[in-house]
This record gives structure tokens, C-alpha cells and sequence, in this order.
DNA sequence: TCCTCTTACACTTTTGAACAGC
DNA sequence: AGCTGTTCAAAAGTGTAAGAGG
């Protein structure tokens, strides 16, 4: 089957796939998709953004903690019939540690070794555009952890400091060669900072209103602490008092309520204000105010459009899908154990947002130039506030986060684009997971300090992980108040103030430029034909170093000696290991010898692969471990008409393994 | 003593298996 | 036999509060 979609595949065959360095331009206009018309919109963009105004926090336990609000976002601009996989990941926004003091966010020091950064595949990851375009796309089953030696996958964070989440959006068939086509977005309404418990009450509030799981600790919910206060009251006088304590009598309740604690009466004037001001939202031009929280029926149009492109990616799984050990492709897992057999439906919650409209004069991201109004659909717009200190260019001192020497598959480094050295090809050792002190030849940071979505770019000249102590002690890179699209090295970024007719959905990170992707098949599709020089010209910021392994089922990779990766130019790339969970384990393909000196030092156990339900694909029915027989069809189907099956989405650790 | 983190808890939502009916 | 809809128990996802640990 095509690695293209038909109308284009006959110039994508007429070359041998380990040539297509990059990919031919596309023969037919109908092909071409310009890169930087992949536009992402963030769905519930306004509650990030009452949530962003308070400072969100999130929550991270060892056992992992799904973020809240979601990343839901809205694709479009992709090429309908190519396949892409779409990845999160989540990145230190600056190298500072943080403390709530009186009420607002203070940096206290420096931040953290980095840890290991681990990405987040999208459970639908591969499909084509046409699928991703047609839904809105949710990555509620990521999570958050701080458990350093974590072994789900789970992204893993430090408590108290600073993160952006990014999207990145990638051509499946970069996975395997050099190619175009690369996305990666951030919203800095998206920015959170990370706690093992809630620090802003404001921001519980906000959680406890918007999140239906946090239902009960509304105020008329039966977790709510009145509630509790009459269970503990009930529990403490029982013996003595049960008739005071029936929990149906209304007059308890009022009693109680009446004795609530000022804390509980905040909780009621919280509840009881008018909407949060109507966040900026046309001016920024990101996106629309949709709020697509509700979960809408697939027509029968798109089921059929889904089967086919289901199909479709079934049938490319074949092409591309490396050898899976048996033992992997038939027991894939989540991360809770539960098999993985569903593409990922996107479920919607109804967000009742109750109104919110205090003001919080001190919070992180100068919530008080967000202006009142009307919430949370109206248009708003961001507006610098002169009262409120604003980051200083020279205020943003980023220290030297280790980049060259740390083999993240997307690089985890938040700086953009380098006009010298692509990260990958500066990756000489592979020094997992220790830190790398080395800050050689570290891209410069594309975007100006001034850019609100400014993320630590690491300078060489300066230490790593030194102590930061920025002059604006309060989230240092806030929005500046003037926002406008950045260029640079052919690379737009966008501010907050873009024109309101600017149609601005996210900050797309890259674009536009040779991906410095490193997905290679040792011999089919070797490190691209270009030369090194030209690769440093043009290679973007190590935004994505994608390096993502060949099981060792395939032989000929000696799992014990694997030596470290070296992503030179004419380094060779284990190929990319996918597999679709309706296929048979595959054996490895003819045309894949191994080069055991590229190969990084990856436990073949750990190496896995992704899947999907797929009922569009050949079928292979999946077997019954306690039986041994297939599991019907129907079964299968049905969970994956009604949704009720959910993959929980795969995890990849920073040298590309598949993590389940 | 303070700060941070962990854990148990009670609640809500989600998931998926079983079942009945067509 | 296959499909649809309902029910229900288990699992998972919440914030809280108490307590541990540095």
C-alpha cells in the first residue's frame, strides 16, 4: 500500500524510498499542502485562559495525574490523505523553581535537573488528516508524574516549576525519511506550573467548578465541605446524636451552612460572581471561542470517512510497520494494564463553567490585563496592562539547559530554531538520562526574549542550571504587551497582539523547514541525502529529534551492546516501529540491516509500538488470552462505535522507546 | 516550625461486560 | 447471528485533610 495518497504516489514510488531525501514535491497541485497552512486552534482556549489568569497549577502525583484543563485542540491545513502522528510534550518554561508566597508565585531559586523527557503519542496516532481534521483532538489521557523512576511512560515533572505543553504534528512518512512536514504548536495560555497540591485556592475553585470529576466538592455536591463537615459532626455525635443528623434534614444543612467556615464563604461568593472577563481571544486571534466541550454524534459521513481512513493507515501499517516482537503487537497495554485496542474517540465533557469574575490582582500571568467581560464566548483580547509589570528582555536570563548531548526525541529544549547547528546532528553521545553538561554549540533561541511564548532558549555563555534570579520575580516571560508575529529564519511566530483578523490558532514552533526528525531506517532510508551544511542552514531548533527504534526482534540489534547514538550526518536510524494492533507480529522486513553502532542503548522489552482499533483493517481478530479464541468482531466494533474503548494513549521516553 | 509530599478517603465519571430485545 | 440499547459493577479521576518527612 502507498506510503502517499494515491494522487501523489506515483512520484513518491518512482524513487526508491531510501532517496526520497526529502520527499519529491508533489507532482499535482491537489498533493501539495503548504506547510504553514497546518493551523491548530486550542478548543476550550477559554478556560485555559480564566484558568491561565489565576496561574494554573497542576497537580502531580507519583501515580500520575491527568492535566486539567485539557489540551483539546482543532486541527486543519493537513493534507486529508497523508497520515500524521500527533505527540505532546511538555517542556520547562524557564529554569526556575517556584514558592506561593503571599498570594502569588515567587521564583525561589533554580530549577531542577532536567529529567527525562517523555512524550505523549496521541492514541490515533497514525492517521491521516482527514481524521484528525474531523475532530476535535483531546489529549486527556496524558499524565503528569513525578515520579522520576516512573515506568508507565508518564510524562515526568518537577513540583513547583514552570512547564509548557506542546503539540507537534509529523508526517508519518517523516518517520521513516527525510521529509517536509513537521508542526509544533504551543499556547501560552497552556503554561502551568506544577504541584503536588493545590497552592491557589482560586485555582481550586476553578478546578472544582470546571471539572465534572471534581463534581462532589461543589458547593451542592456531597463532597462539598459542608457536606463533609455534617458527615464528620454525624460521625462524631452519632453515639450520642443521630436524630441532629440526618443528613436529609434541610435545616442541618442550613445550619451548617450558616456556620461555614470564611473559607467556605469565599467558595459561595466565588460561585456566586459574574463570569471571569471574557479573555482576549479575537485579538490574539487564537481561534475562535468555540467551546466544543460536548460530545458530538459522528454522522454516519465521517464513520464511513473514519473506516476508510482507517483502512488506509491499516494498510500503510503494513508498509512501514517494523518487526514487533509477537509478544508486543498482541499485548499491547496501557499504561493501566488495560489492552489498547481503540482509537481514541474524542469525549467531550460539558464544561459548566460557573461565572468567575474576580479579579486577581497578583497573578503570574497579569491576569489584570485580561479585560472584563462577558464569559466565557465573547471575543476578548489581550491587552497589555502598563500597571503590570511586564518582562523585560534583558529580565529573561535563561541558563544553559543541556541540549546537544541530551537525546530527547523531541528535543527537549525549548528553544527554537537554530540558524547553525541542527541539536540533531550535534547529538555525539548518548547520555541518557544524565544530564549532559555540555553546552556546545547550543542552537540560539530563534525567538526575540521579547515573545511572550519565550521559552528558555539555552545560551552557552551562561551556566547551566545556574540559579535564576530574574528581575521579574513573577513568571518571567509574561506576554509582552505588544504582540506580534515574530519572523525569523523563515519561521512565524506569533504574539498576543496579533491583528484580530490574523487568524492566530497557536504558536507554531516550526514549520516550514527540514525537520530535524531523525526516524531512520538503518539502510532503506538513511540519513537524508543533503549536506551537513546545508542541514545547519535550514534545520530548525531542535524542536524534534524523533528518534523512535526498531525492536530488537529484529535481530540483528545486539540489545547488551548497544553503543551510544551518534546522529551524525551519516549516522543510520533504527526505522520506525509501528504496528497496527489488528496485525500479525510482522518479521523484519527484508530490506532492514542493522548498523549496531547507531542504535541507541534501548532495552528491546521496552521498545513497543502503538496501535489502534481499526475496523477498517484487515481483520485479525485479537485473541482471548484466557480462552484462546478471537474476540468477535462485533465486540470490537461496538466499543469502538460507542467509544467505550479508549486506549490510553503510548508514551515515549526521550530516546524514542515506546513506552505502555 | 515550616514546607513539601504522600496517602486514605469520599465522591463522580468513565469504562466495559453482561444481558435482553429486536 | 448480528445489532442495539440498558444496566451495573469496577476502575479511574477528582480535591481534601491528615500526617509524614526533611
Amino acid at each position: 500500500m502507498p506510503l502517499y495518497p494515491s494522487s501523489c504516489d506515483m512520484a513518491a514510488r518512482a524513487m526508491p524510498s531510501h532517496l526520497l531525501a526529502p520527499p519529491p514535491a508533489p507532482s499535482k497541485p491537489t498533493c501539495k499542502v503548504q506547510q504553514d497552512s497546518v493551523k491548530m486552534e486550542l478548543e476550550n482556549g477559554s478556560l485555559w485562559k480564566q484558568f491561565c489568569s489565576v496561574g494554573t497549577e497542576m497537580i502531580i502525583t507519583k501515580k500520575g495525574r491527568r492535566m486539567f484543563p485539557q489540551l483539546r485542540v482543532k486541527l486543519s491545513g493537513l493534507n486529508p490523505g497523508l497520515r500524521y502522528i500527533l505527540l505532546l510534550d511538555v517542556v520547562p518554561v524557564d529554569t526556575s523553581r517556584y514558592r506561593f508566597q503571599g498570594d502569588t508565585w515567587q521564583v525561589v531559586g533554580g530549577a531542577e535537573a532536567r529529567l527525562p523527557d517523555r512524550v505523549f503519542i496521541h492514541p490515533d496516532s497514525p492517521a491521516t488528516g482527514a481524521h484528525w481534521q474531523s475532530r476535535s483532538i483531546s489529549f486527556h489521557r496524558a499524565k503528569l508524574t513525578n515520579n522520576t523512576l516512573d515506568t508507565q511512560g508518564y510524562i515526568i515533572l518537577h513540583s513547583l516549576h514552570r512547564y509548557q505543553p506542546r503539540v507537534h504534528v509529523i508526517e508519518a512518512r517523516d518517520v521513516l525519511r527525510w521529509g517536509g512536514g513537521q508542526h509544533s504548536f504551543i499556547f501560552p495560555e497552556t503554561q502551568f506550573l506544577t504541584v503536588t497540591a493545590y497552592q491557589n485556592n482560586k485555582i481550586t475553585e476553578l478546578k472544582i467548578q470546571s471539572n465534572p470529576f471534581a463534581k462532589g466538592f461543589r458547593e451542592d455536591g456531597m463532597n462539598s465541605k459542608r457536606q463533609r463537615d455534617v458527615r464528620q459532626k454525624r460521625k462524631l455525635n452519632e453515639p450520642l446524636d443521630i436524630v441532629s443528623c440526618d443528613p436529609c434534614d434541610s435545616t442541618e444543612l442550613l445550619s451548617q451552612s450558616s456556620s461555614s467556615s470564611p473559607s467556605d464563604l469565599q467558595s459561595l461568593a466565588l460561585a456566586s460572581l459574574p463570569s471571569l472577563p471574557p479573555l482576549p481571544e479575537s485579538v490574539c486571534g487564537y481561534g475562535s471561542n468555540e467551546t466544543h466541550f460536548q460530545e458530538s454524534p459522528v454522522p454516519e459521513q465521517q464513520q464511513a470517512l473514519d473506516l476508510v481512513g482507517q483502512t488506509f493507515i491499516a494498510s500503510q501499517m503494513a508498509d512501514i510497520t517494523a518487526n514487533i516482537p509477537a509478544d508486543i503487537t498482541n499485548g499491547l497495554q496501557d499504561a493501566s494494564g488495560n489492552k489498547v485496542t481503540d482509537g481514541m474517540m474524542d469525549r467531550s465533557i460539558t464544561m459548566s463553567l460557573s461565572p468567575y469574575n474576580e479579579t486577581y490582582p497578583a497573578t503570574p500571568l497579569g491576569s489584570s490585563s485580561f479585560a472584563p467581560a462577558p464569559h466565557p464566548q465573547s471575543s476578548s483580547s489581550y491587552r497589555s496592562d502598563p500597571s503590570i509589570p511586564q518582562p523585560s528582555p534583558t529580565s529573561i536570563n535563561y541558563p544553559s539547559m543541556v541540549t546537544s548531548d541530551y537525546p530527547s526525541i523531541l528535543s527537549s529544549s525549548p528553544t527554537l530554531p537554530s540558524s547553525t547547528t541542527s541539536p540533531l546532528l550535534q547529538q555525539t553521545s548518548f547520555t541518557y538520562p544524565t544530564l549532559s553538561l555540555s553546552t556546545s554549540s547550543f542552537p540560539k533561541p530563534l525567538l526575540s526574549s521579547t515573545s511572550f511564548h519565550s521559552i528558555p532558549p539555552s545560551d552557552p555563555q551562561q551556566g547551566l542550571l545556574s540559579p535564576h534570579t530574574p528581575t521579574n520575580t513573577y513568571f518571567p516571560s509574561l506576554p509582552p504587551p505588544c504582540c506580534q508575529p515574530i519572523q525569523q529564519n523563515g519561521v512565524t511566530t506569533h504574539s498576543m497582539l496579533t491583528p484580530p483578523n490574523q487568524a492566530l490558532q497557536a504558536v507554531p514552533i516550526s514549520n516550514q523547514t527540514p525537520p530535524p526528525l531523525s526516524v531512520f531506517n538503518p539502510t532503506a532510508y538513511p540519513y537524508p541525502n543533503l549536506p551537513l551544511s546545508n542541514v545547519n542552514q535550514t534545520t530548525p531548533p531542535s524542536l524534534f529529534n524523533l528518534s523512535i527504534y526498531q525492536p530488537s526482534s529484529c535481530s540483528a540489534i545486539p540489545s547488551a551492546s548497544v553503543p551510544s547514538f551518534q546522529p551524525s550526518a551519516s549516522s543510520h536510524i533504527p526505522p520506525f516501529s509501528l504496528t497496527n494492533h489488528s496485525l500479525p507480529p510482522t518479521t523484519c522486513p527484508q530490506n532492514q540491516t542493522t548498523t549496531p553502532s547507531s542504535y541507541p542503548p534501548i532495552a528491546p522489552t521496552e521498545i513497543g509500538s502503538f496501535s489502534q482499533f481499526n475496523p477498517g483493517a484487515p481483520y485479525l481478530p485479537e485473541m482471548d488470552p484466557r480462552s484462546s479464541f478471537p474476540i468477535p468482531l462485533r465486540h470490537m466494533y461496538r466499543q469502538h462505535q460507542h467509544g467505550h474503548t479508549h486506549p490510553q494513549g503510548s508514551y515515549m521516553d526521550m530516546s524514542g522507546r515506546a513506552v505502555f
